[in-house]
Parts: structure tokens; sequence; C-alpha cells
RNA sequence: UGAGUAGGACAAAUGGUCACGGCUGCAGAAACGAAAGGCUGCAGGUGAGGAAAGUCCGGGCUUCAUAGGGCAGGAUGCCGGAUAACGUCCGGUAGAGGUGACUCUAAGGCAAGUGCAACAGAAAUAAACCGCCGGAUUUUUCCGGUAAGGGUGGAAAGGCAGUGUAAAGGACUACCGCUUUUCUGGUAACAGAAAGGGCAGAUGUAAACCCCAUUCGAAGCAAGACCGAACAGAAAGCGAUACGGCUGCCCGUCGUGCUUUCGGGUAGGUUGCUAAAAUGGAUUGGUAACAAUUCAUUUAGAUAGAUGACCAUUCUGUAUAAAAAUACAGACAGAACCCGGCUUAUGUUCCUGCUCACAAA
RNA sequence: CGAGGUGUGGCUCAGUUUGGUAGAGCGCUACGUUCGGGACGUAGAAGUCGCGUGUUCGAAUCACGUCACCUCGA
């Protein structure tokens, strides 16, 4: 799964694509013209120290790695940390980016999808 | 047992499943490349710290500058040693704190110059307010001497005792202090002793300017080196031909065009990049910091940034509890060129030496 | 990686250069004025000067260390 890297692909994103956001977290969502998912994560030095984003990091990107069968392709997601999410657990995380998921409308059957 | 003091160690452990970044090996092939390679898959092995942090010092390395010297500016500041170097470390001296173990000290020079010292006080670096003494005048005031006493202040011109004097005063004497010279011990800081000197040159302040001694070129791996799409540019060639300008037409010329070469160099890529002042053990020298010799080991290299998630078992602590068991918790904190220090954060963790108090033998 | 700045009543800022008294405006409290409120007048309260250590007789001010925040350059 690729990643975004640059600003101006994070700005893009920003704006023109369409946002909700929950307790922890905010998704950004932009239609893309390939045939996968690109991800890009953002955690304000807000948040906590550099081990606390970190870890956030590591858990958006687990839980959005076990989660991408799940997904529709062809998509830019931005995800970002808000400062709720510090010290949360994993299942939290997870719970969180399903939910977004759902009011993006880009959770589909994976079994549907072949 | 309690309180303290000095030093050291560790940074929960094991297994499974699914992922990620380097490295090594093997295999694959439709597409990239002249090739090396890259790509895909599999296997193996490997992947954060004691502070990786703050960026406060020092060095390696790199580029630039530099004949040599000085000024300016910065840093350091008892002595000796260690070191690649340091503002670090070790050992000592002196001073300060503590009953003690022990700890702390920007610890050169106001006996070179300049500056500053509010308020109080008569007076703050220059001195007579009160007082004391003498003289004049004689109800009182003036002149002179005087720092023993008073009060102010952080500080009032060495301290204290005596001699002396009109009253006083290092004016003189003893002891102590300060300071100079010499001798002895020590590498030295310094310590001890003797002799001399003055104490109207002698208050404090240099984390006031400054003086003295030592020392420092500047910038930083986003340094630097190599390759290099795009693009600005230069040169040569291709024309009787496409367009536009000078011009209505022709010639000519300029620009746009195509090809080649040159050179600069952006995006990007490669390198710098991790085997080193390395780590661990032993021996020797040294009080020690440390050094030498020898043996063994190989130990992250990402590039928007890998080192993660879940499950199970065990360990430690807390709560409930007779126990079992259950629940919760397991600190501070994340490499970014590399080392040596300093500083800060951190655990009811573990170990050792020493001191004091109390109790028992 | 490098450079610089800020921290003072509830808020916004002086004072730091050249060390001795912490001050201004707004806000707050009380009283007066008004039928009542505002405005106005008078009086008053409110400060670990970010924190620690030191230098000094004396520190917001000087030195060192440290914490937090902000800005800039590559």
């Amino acid at each position: 799964m690729e990643s975004l890297k640059k600003n101006r692909d994070f700005q893009i994103v920003y704006k023109k694509g369409k946002s909700y956001a929950n307790r922890y977290l905010v998704m950004y969502l932009l239609e893309n013209k390939l045939n996968k998912n690109r991800i890009g994560i953002s955690v304000s030095k807000k948040v906590g120290n550099s081990v606390v984003r970190h870890r956030i990091k590591r858990l958006i990107k687990e839980s959005c790695r076990l989660k991408d069968r799940n997904f529709a392709q062809g998509y830019d997601i931005i995800i970002i940390a808000r400062t709720t999410a510090k010290e949360k657990s994993y299942q939290q995380i997870e719970s969180a980016i399903t939910h977004l998921a759902k009011l993006h409308h880009i959770i589909v059957d994976p079994a549907e999808k072949k």
C-alpha cells in the first residue's frame, strides 16, 4: 500500500476532498485515477512527544493495512489524529477508522468485490 | 531497625500468527536497461537508548579562506596529571558547610588606572556632629589638638592588652593579623621556620570597565563528490521552405523551427553511510583518570523516514481476598554523519562500601 | 543543523542598558453623584517579577543552569 508523501498531495486532498470526523480521528477522502488506495497520516505536535505520535501513526497504519481489503479502491485517504487519540488502544483506533469509513461509504464486502 | 552518604548494574522474559526496512543467498520472467542492475517471490539472519532528548562544550570528517605577524572580538582562569580535544575527568592545595561518612567552590589581579557604593550617618575615601583636652574670650562663642568613647551603616582606616600623653594616636612594646625577603620540604599550588618592614600607598566591588596569562580562521552531512529528465544559454549545420517583423512586393536580415555538439544545472538518483580514538575479557604500568600488550566479537543505517499489531504463558507491583483467582499497572523516552563529555527526564528496580542514632548480644 | 526573542497584578505592556522606590492603562471593590443605570469624581485591593543556584551589603535588573512558548534561516 502506497502512502502520500508530498505536501502538494496533502493540499490537493484537503482542498478538493470530503471530510468526516469522530472523537479520535478526522478522515479526508478524494478519488484518484489509480486502481488502488493511497493513504496519508498526519499527527500534530500538539498530540504528544515523538514516541506518542509515532505510536499513533503505527496503529493507524496497521489497522488500515488489515482493513484495506474491505475498502473500495481508487481513493486518496488522509487520516488526522486528534489530541484525544493519545494513549488509546489498537481496538479503539480500529473501530474509529471503521466508523469513518462507513460514513464515507467505502466499505465493500471483499467477496462481493470479486 | 531508622536516617543519611558515595558508587555501580539493569531498563521485564519466552513462544506463536500477520506485517515493515536494510543485508545475504536462491529462483523467476510479459514489460525497463547496452550491461551492472532494478523488479517479483521464497528462505536465512538482522533492526533504538541510558539518556537515542536538550544542543551547552570539545574533536574527527568535508568544503572555503589563509606568506608571516598584529589589532579587535570570544572563551578559559589555584597546582600537577590524563586525553585526539574540552568549559570534561583524576589526584592534590586553600577556603566554606556538615556530629560524621562526605560534599561544594567562575579559587588570577582593586599593593596599575578608571568607575560605582541608594537610605542612614557629622563624614563613604574624604573626614570633627556629640564627646575629650589646651588656649583665647569670659554668662557664651571662637581657634587649635585628638579617632579612646557615642550613634549610623554591609563597610568608619589593623585587633587586643599595656606604656605614654594636656587629651590622644603603631607614637612605642608583647601576642595575633597583613606583607617583603631568605631558608627547609614539595614537580607545583602551598606548608613550616627565621629576619626585616610598614600598617595615612592599605574599605568593598573585576558574575563593573579593565589588566595579566593561556587559547580560538569560518561554516556545517540539507557539508561535500558524481550522474542527471526539464529548462535558460552558446556554437555549428539543415533550407530556397512554413510563419511573423523591417515592408505593399522581391532580395537581404532577425526571431520562431529541426539535428548535432558544448557547457551550466533544477526535479530526481547514487555516494558520503557506518570496522571504529569500537565493544568485551585478561595481563602489565600508574594512588587514580588512563595507557600499553594480547585474545575474542562484528554490532541499525531509514530518507516524510522501517524497528509494529494481536494472542498466550511467566515475572514484579497495587487493589479485593484466608488462599486460589480476578482486575489494573510495568517509568522516562525513538537513531538520522560519527565519537568524547556536560545537563535534564525517569523506576515504592537490584547490588555494594561507608557514616550517625537507637536496641540486643 | 544553526540563529534570535519573550516570560512582571485578572488582561495588555513599561521598568532590565546605568543593581537600592515595582509602575501605567483597561478591568475589580467601596463610597459619592442619579428616580435608576451609564459616564464622571474620590478612595482602595490585587505581584513567588517562569524556576533554581550563585555574585553583591543589597538582584525584576548581573552570571550560570533549567523549563515553557514564539519567530527566523538552510
